[in-house]
RNA sequence: GCGGGCGUGAUGGAAUGGUAGACAUAUCAGACUUAAAAUCUGAAGGGCCCUGUGCCCGUGUGGGUUCGAGUCCCACCGCCCGCACCA
């Protein structure tokens, strides 16, 4: 708890508000286009409104008030906008759990969330404020999905989908846990569904090829983002049926394993297994057996390979006698490739299973020079880049690297005019629909006669109606008594409105754009764009790193194609930046049964022979940085934090510990020191504050070369998103100016400098150090200090003197002493000397201002 | 299975190929105090002995490149993350 003394001479809860004030007041934050300034667009990913804040809000938000603050102090006109993605599940749960209103629920949680918010000082521009939920935002995504769909951008399809068959509705992957929906814990059915889907897989080379350009962007978000796309090459050819009937295409990125082929498998979805289905009861059986389950993760690892022989008989394409039976497989996909392929159980894992279950024959076509053993249990996977040899001498080809072996089999095919290579992507189109109440309705209407028309655009928007109940499961839309009706905009008769909604993905996927002209009457408007975009630095967690940063990156370019962006908008977010959890230690002890117990910080005392309940003295487990949650009771709660210590030590912890792409351990010890180091910059103010302005002392150019070290220092380090080692330095300069014996004028200087370096981080202390030293104005105008490259170079440097290689002794010398003089003194320093023995130098390396190695 | 990242004191972490451990926490000692808290000052990687302006070891393990490696290269061990019946 901080100290009361303390706190009379520095209250952040008097100063914080009032400076907050003193901005809005001056309307600092509210940005308005300047031709005459770079613009500088900094972005945090918004946030779902769900009431609280929590600490990585605080994390991320702060991060990004740092970049925004230090980008409008180096003279940028800053754009930092803020909002909510507020449509949601959550909201209907809410509906549902306590009966209010998911719109009621919703407005109080933003309310509430943005009273939580104004306190921490953040440089927003709330005049932007958007909510993806208010008509004034999703009309104009209404309006963007006509466009998309007039520029066939969105269609419409069959789909399989996860279906709960007691909610009566689609679920998300991520919705499903171990096969049961996970709010009515019903199994859940692979159902087909008539969705909604944009045509993002058109877009799969583009956006693979520019994730090359996205220079500012982390390695490892530009890799999820290359395998997410997923892009293959390999063989598409056709397996003639013995019976006649059309041949089953098939797609291998192997095909120089075809000689090993042992059967033809087809997706449980596959035409072939649809028309089979109908025809005969044990394939109806068995097909229904693989639709259950669902498509999640657990389903499929769990899942045991099942196969149906169809009867069906094909010929190999290289061998017109050799036949192949066609199995149905449940572990085949009817959305990748063609939902049918080859089995190749020599050289593929999943095959070899199936086969040995089903006892189907296995082929050895391959064998490594180093790995010749016969296939049994495991199969052989041929490298691609390795050499490789066939056992069955193919078509006249022999030894090659197994890519080699893929290329050469593709040519084979194409020249013999049975097979052809292609390139697929695993990015499937994105689904948008869903059952839901609490989303952008879907702006279309079904009508008898015309069929399906979109709504017209001045009809715009497709309002959610407000009379709705959610005491029944399913969508309310579906049973509203009148919301369907309305005339369909074609022919003017009688239509029915489309009940699904979109997903909220999309909400998310355009807002940053919204940002630049968030009153306009139309979705953008193109002069705001094209001057705030593209958002220069993007920040957010990298639990978004596929679907939402994917997303955002397609519809930037399906908005242009539509018009409402300007082509250089194609990638919309220039940097990204992913920061770490804020994580807290868990205590627990055991029951009874052995099942940990979930003990709250304030009820632990930490000793040093270990941690134990206070209350009971009971020994307390520690699991260091873990991710908060209420189950785990170590979640810590910013409001609190900001009461007890102020915003300025939340947000100068939350930087200050680990490297902001690291999770960084919230810890009470911490919180403390970091008010405590504000505590005494704020005496250390008042101290210097009060001295004699004539004052004398020694050291001033000491202090003044430490101050432009650590200008220059700090403002690397806020350019780098090195906060951490940023705050170090700035920990560093204070110790210096408290031990500090310079005059008034210089420590003057200094204190101000600090301050003002401190202003990004702690902009309410950096307010009050700045009025109480006569600074003019407010510091969050001034312009950023700039390091005097004069006073960075000293007079002398200390150079080490290394010998072999290993730090033996050091010398002090002019900085631009002669590199022969140096050499002289160095072999005359007494350790190199005795080192030496009498003895010449093999060899005296001199770096100039670094270091001296003296070999022997 | 595929792909990627990371291993540094008791702890979080710092180090453009150039004095390893900055800065902070925890710890210990001292000052102030009747006392405690707060505050201030200082110590501190490990080891050795001949106790010094001394020596040896030290960034997961083993090798390599280099005058010089926490940093670059190779192999291994451990941990973390992403994707995944994707043909």
């Amino acid at each position: 708890r901080p100290e009361e003394q303390t706190m009379a001479r520095f209250d952040p809860r008097v100063t914080e508000p009032k400076w907050q004030k003193a901005w809005d007041d001056a309307g600092v934050f509210q940005a308005t286009r300047d031709a005459d300034k770079p613009k500088y667009y900094v972005l945090e990913m918004f946030p779902y409104p769900s009431g609280r804040i929590h600490m990585g809000h605080v994390r991320n938000y702060t991060m990004g008030d740092v970049i925004a603050r230090y980008k409008s102090s180096t003279g940028h006109n800053v754009l930092h906008p803020m909002g909510w993605d507020a449509f949601g599940l959550a909201a209907e749960n809410a509906a549902m759990a306590k009966g209010i209103h998911p719109a009621t629920w919703t407005y109080q949680n933003i309310a509430d969330m943005k009273a939580q918010m104004k306190p921490l000082g953040f440089s927003l521009d709330w005049s932007r404020e958007i909510a993806t939920c208010h008509p004034d935002y999703y009309r104009h995504q209404q309006a963007m999905f006509i466009d998309m769909l007039d520029a066939g951008l969105i269609y419409r399809k069959n789909a399989v989908v996860n279906w709960d068959p007691v909610d009566m509705t689609v679920l998300a992957n991520e919705q499903v846990e171990a096969g049961r929906g996970w709010r009515s814990g019903a199994l859940v059915e692979r159902r087909e569904l008539t969705q909604w889907f944009f045509n993002i897989s058109a877009y799969s080379e583009e956006l693979l090829e520019a994730l090359e350009g996205l220079d500012n962007w982390p390695a490892k978000v530009r890799l999820m983002q290359e395998n997410w796309i997923g892009k293959s090459r390999g063989l598409e050819f056709g397996f003639d049926r013995v019976d006649g009937g059309d041949p089953i295409s098939v797609y291998t990125t192997r095909p120089d394993t075809l000689m090993g082929a042992s059967f033809v498998g087809i997706s449980p979805d596959h035409p072939i297994a649809r028309a089979l289905e109908a025809e005969n009861p044990e394939a109806a059986e068995f097909v229904a057996e693989c639709r259950k389950g669902g498509t999640t993760e657990e389903a499929i690892e769990t899942a045991e390979k099942l196969g149906f022989d169809t009867g069906i008989r094909v010929r190999h394409p290289l061998n017109p006698d050799w036949e192949l039976p066609v199995w149905i497989a449940n572990f085949i996909l009817m959305d990748y490739g063609t939902g049918a392929i080859f089995a190749c159980p020599a050289h593929d894992q999943r095959d070899l299973d199936f086969c040995r279950k089903y006892d189907l024959p296995v082929i050895d076509t391959f064998f490594a020079q180093d790995n010749p053993a016969p296939v049994t249990d495991t199969a052989f996977v041929p490298p691609k880049t390795d050499k490789v040899h066939w056992v069955d001498h193919f078509a006249g080809l022999d030894v090659a690297t197994g890519q080699e072996a893929i290329d050469a089999t593709i040519e084979y095919a194409e020249s013999h005019g049975w097979g052809q290579g292609v390139t697929k992507y695993r990015l499937r189109d994105w689904g948008l629909s869903r059952q839901r109440y609490w989303g952008c309705p879907i702006p279309v209407l079904h009508c008898d006669t015309c069929g399906v028309v979109p709504e017209a655009k001045e009809n715009l928007p497709v309002k959610l109606p407000e009379d709705v109940s959610f005491d029944i499961p399913g969508n309310p839309l579906d049973r509203h008594p009148t919301w369907r009706d309305a005339p369909c905009p074609k022919c003017g008769g009688a239509a029915k409105r489309e009940t699904d909604t979109m997903d909220t993905f999309v909400d998310s996927s355009w807002y940053f754009a919204r940002f630049t002209a968030p009153r306009e009457d139309t979705p953008t408007n193109l002069a705001d764009a094209e001057y705030w975009m593209n958002v220069d630095q993007y920040i957010g967690g990298v639990e978004h790193a596929i679907l939402h940063l994917l997303y955002s990156r397609f519809f930037a370019r399906a908005m242009h194609k539509t018009g409402h962006l300007p082509a250089k908008c194609a990638e919309p977010f220039d940097a990204l930046f992913t920061q770490g959890m804020v994580t807290h230690a868990i205590y627990t002890t055991r029951d009874e049964n052995d099942r940990p117990v979930y003990h709250f910080p304030e009820d632990v005392e930490i000793h040093e022979s270990g941690a134990r309940l206070g209350a009971t003295g009971e020994a307390v487990e520690i699991i260091p940085s873990a991710k908060m949650s209420k189950s785990k009771n170590n979640v810590v709660d910013p409001l609190n934090i900001i009461e007890a210590y102020g915003a300025d030590t939340a947000r100068w912890f939350v930087l200050s510990d680990s490297p902001p792409e690291r999770d960084v351990e919230w810890t009470a010890s911490g919180a403390d020191a970091a008010y405590k180091h504000l505590g005494r910059v704020w005496t250390l103010c008042d101290r210097i504050a009060a001295m004699d302005p004539a004052q004398t002392g020694e050291g001033d150019d000491d202090l003044m070369r430490e101050m432009h070290k650590t200008i220059r220092d700090v403002t690397m380090g806020v350019e780098s998103f090195g906060f951490n080692a940023a705050i170090a330095k700035l920990y560093a300069f204070t110790n210096t100016l408290a031990k500090s014996k310079a005059g008034a004028g210089a420590q003057k200087t200094a204190i101000r400098t600090l301050a003002q370096l401190m202003s990004p981080m702690t902009p309410h202390l950096a307010e009050e150090i700045w009025s109480h030293q006569g600074g003019d104005g407010l510091i969050a105008l001034a312009p950023w200090p700039v390091a005097d490259a004069a006073m960075l170079i000293e007079d002398t440097v200390t150079l080490p003197i290394q010998i072999n290689g290993k730090r033996r002794s050091e010398i002090t010398v002019p900085k631009d002493m002669a590199k022969e003089e140096v050499e002289k003194l160095a072999l005359a320093d007494k350790a190199v000397v005795k080192a030496l023995d009498g003895g010449a130098p093999k060899k005296l390396i001199v770096v100039p201002g670094r270091i001296i190695n003296v070999v022997i």
